[in-house]
DNA sequence: GAATAATATAGGACAAACTCCTATAGTTTT
DNA sequence: AAAACTATAGGAGTTTGTCCTATATTATTC
């Protein structure tokens, strides 16, 4: 008789209902990976972890109520050795590497293959970090400048500089609001960039949004 | 002998090949619905529907290439009598409007469940028009209504350089992606900021961001 | 069915906005 | 004390964008 191996058990957390049904059912493929139970917010994540033990957390950081980094910081917290997937729609790097330092074990998007997600379970469930090959590029890149969110990097003046530009404030209204020259935000402006690794205003504001730094 | 009904044949076009699984999975348990092809981008979806006869198209018109309006509008054209089903992720009632005046027959959110989509396709399928509840109750109550939104004022196309501006991209982007000269970018922005009494684009921000007609 | 309004597009001329490079002085960090 | 970071801006020059105007095409209204 053939020893049974144990499966990877995982719980999915998505608030998309078809979204999970597609997840369950291409797990339903892999002998070796289990959908055990399923989430669909962040706060029915967290009761459900607190209850069961599972392998894996498969984890959509958009959802509604506790979402985002808070919410992977506070799995983190309450669950240091649950490994967390992260699922994302933002094809970003940006956030990747804000992601692993918030001690994610790996991130991918939700436009993945079916194989790329199993590739990406059963890294993370040996204990291994997975990103998609762009991905881990960048970060080897970046590693080292970066320990803070990107955001923190900036000096007081180049940080109300920024929240101003992602507020849409052109860098002329910006000098006179702070009685400087157009001149000296145009710096601060590509020192922003620079520090963010960024190239446009758009980048910014999308930045500023998906981070809640507006409003 | 009972007479076996015709299959509702649907093509669903989604760029997230796990969605496109949940949904063919959950297809996959009604006996009068069958999907039977797929596209995971706007310019595919155009091709296969030239080449094969459908009776839904069932769309996400947040995909990469060819979506949104633009996407439906082509549809309407090449083929007045398909019946086309909406999907989105973005918050309904905003957009639920725009996409009835195009042409859809129907408009669902990705959050909805497995029944209410069922319920929408084979209301579609029989000629009709379908919309939540909710948005059905809203589009009912705005109906009439002289103070709308205000953005709902705006043409498709000045609804789409709207959006493109609170983003953050410059009239020279925006022109480049849409094809169109700036100098026809500016004179939509114009009439954006006429029609919505505002004068800057941080205002179109402001109005974006607390309309949640962003991300 | 004609008249009117709204929509979508853009050219020319010009002004404003912004960037790039460079520079200086002050402040921290090492 | 040296090195790095921060805050500030001038000059030169270009890119960007606006304003006004115009045309063709749709919708809408009377």
């Amino acid at each position: 008789m053939v020893k049974t191996k144990e499966k990877i058990k995982i719980i999915i957390a998505d608030d998309h209902p078809l979204f999970r049904r597609g997840l369950k059912n291409a797990f339903a493929d892999t002998p070796d990976i289990e959908v055990v139970d399923e989430a669909e917010n962040g706060d029915e994540l967290l009761k459900k972890v607190a209850k069961t033990e599972f392998n894996i957390a498969l984890v959509d950081v958009a959802m509604p109520g506790k979402h985002g980094l808070d919410l992977l910081k506070q799995l983190r917290e309450d669950h240091p050795k649950l490994p967390i997937l992260v699922l994302t729609v933002y094809p970003e790097e940006h956030y990747a590497v804000r992601f692993f330092k918030a001690g994610a074990s790996g991130f991918i998007t939700k436009e993945s293959s079916t194989d790329q997600i199993y590739a990406a379970v059963r890294k993370v469930a040996s204990g291994g970090k997975y990103a998609s090959p762009l991905i881990t590029e960048k970060l080897a890149f970046d590693f080292g400048k970066t320990d803070r969110p990107l955001h923190e990097g900036l000096s007081d003046r180049e940080h109300q500089v920024f929240l101003m530009l992602a507020e849409g404030e052109s860098p002329t209204e910006i000098g006179k609001k702070l009685s400087l020259s157009v001149k000296t935000i145009s710096t601060h402006r590509s020192r922003i960039l620079e520090k963010m690794q960024m190239k446009k205003n758009s980048e910014l504001i999308h930045y500023a949004i998906s981070h809640r730094l507006l409003q």
